[in-house]
Parts: structure tokens; C-alpha cells; sequence
DNA sequence: CCTATATTCAACACATCGGTTGATCAAGGG
DNA sequence: CCCTTGATCAACCGATGTGTTGAATATAGG
């Protein structure tokens, strides 16, 4: 909810780039600036506007205003939907190993 | 662990492509043949090879010999490991939150 | 054997991505 | 006011991604 397909899309398409995964980490440790961000990188400000953009985009990010500068902040909520939507399909799949598991016990048992 | 930073950037991205996520939706529910993968899309059963491809590059499935079928299997250990990536930066972001709020709170504390 | 089925390889078209440079816009500070 | 700083826009380029068609490979099965 409040994520729709396209969403996930742009989101996991998103994280799928090291230098956007960078910068969702620093974000985690609080909110930065385009420049801020851009520091650590090998390449132009005008580049990281960019990938700011499609984070922005894809809903993982929020930017304010504080004069000047336009402060990225990470949104908690739209990382969470994406470990939502892999756990679904992960459990399920944990779940049938575990019957698959079961029922190659009993066979065993069976042959006793 | 067990996945370099190669994998999450191919598999981060090989989830970026709704068709690819409903292939892992649907193995999650057991494995399946390319053709039965191919059948739900309006695409080429060539294109479905090149995702299946995609997504073994990615470490998100793997393929069995089954005479001519060359049945897929998710590999839940890998859908893991990205949430557990996402989730590192998610609970830093959401803790982080929580101290700001305990900041907010003290200062209202002491306005009165 | 010969043929049908399952899958993949190869070559191509077209769109998108991620970077660049150069120009532009907007807010601050002497 | 002007000039600097922060950020973005626009045009371009090479690489990559996703689809196509057509040919190739490999196993199954009469």
C-alpha cells in the first residue's frame, strides 16, 4: 500500500546502482545535501542530481528546502516495502522447503 | 555475507523489471520450466530465457536438468541477503527518528 | 532414424542509463 | 548591487537493456 508497481519498479531499479546504494547509506545517518552526497564520488554534481532525482523519483528519498541547498532525507517506509514484497516470496519459499524437508523425512521413516 | 557487491547491484537491479518479479513471485510457489515461466507474457520464449539468465547471473535462481527442461528454483539465502542490506540502513534511518523524537519531546519538557 | 519439443545463440533495432560539458537559475553575503 | 555558491537544465555520447526474428542445439519419443 501507498507503494504501487511502478514504485517498486523505480525503487528496486534504483537501488540497483552502487553509487545510489552510497548514498542510501549516508543517508541513513542523517540527511545531506547534493554536494554533501557528491563528495565521496568521482563524478560531477550535475551527475549526482541525477541519481538523487531517480531516488527521489522512486520514493526512497524526501528533499527539503533550507535556503540554498536542498536537503535529501531517506524515507524509512519505502525500504520497508521492498523487504515487504521480497519476504512475502522468500517465506513462502522457506516454507516449502521445510514441507519438501518433511516429507523426505517420512519417506526415510517409510523405509525403516 | 555469500554475496558480493556485484550480486546486490545485478540482483537489486533484475528485480527492477515487474516481469522478472512475477517470475520470482511464481517460483516462490515451487519450481518452473521456461516454457511454463514464457506462459503468463505476451513476450518470446527467447526473451524469458535472457530474464531466467538475468535473474541466475543475479544468484536469485538456480537451474536443474530435467531431460530436456532446465527447471529454475529460487534461492531464498539471496532474497535474504538484500533485505537484510535494506533493512541495516532502514532501522539505522528509523532509530535515528526515534532520538529526534526523544530530542523534540525534552525540549517541549522544558518550554513548560 | 526422424521428428517434435525445450531451450539457447546470434544479430539486429530501439530505448534507457549514466556520464560528460556548458549554460542557467536562485539564494546568500560582502 | 554584484559575485559566489548550490543546484538544475539541456544536449550529447557510449554502453547496456529488452525486445524481435531466424538459426542452432539437444533430448524425447514414435
Amino acid at each position: 500500500m501507498s507503494v504501487d508497481d511502478g514504485q517498486l519498479d523505480r525503487a528496486f531499479a534504483a537501488l540497483g546502482d552502487p553509487v545510489r546504494r552510497a548514498m542510501i547509506a549516508r543517508l541513513s545517518r542523517g540527511p545531506a545535501t547534493v554536494n554533501e552526497l557528491a563528495e565521496p564520488f568521482p563524478i560531477t554534481t550535475q551527475a549526482v542530481s541525477r541519481h538523487i532525482q531517480v531516488l527521489e523519483a522512486a520514493g526512497l528519498i524526501t528533499r527539503t528546502r533550507d535556503g540554498q541547498r536542498r536537503p535529501c532525507h531517506l524515507v524509512p517506509a519505502t525500504l520497508e516495502a521492498l523487504t515487504s514484497w521480497i519476504d512475502e516470496y522468500r517465506l513462502e519459499t522457506e516454507r516449502r522447503f521445510r514441507r519438501m524437508d518433511a516429507v523426505l523425512n517420512a519417506m526415510k521413516e517409510q523405509e525403516q
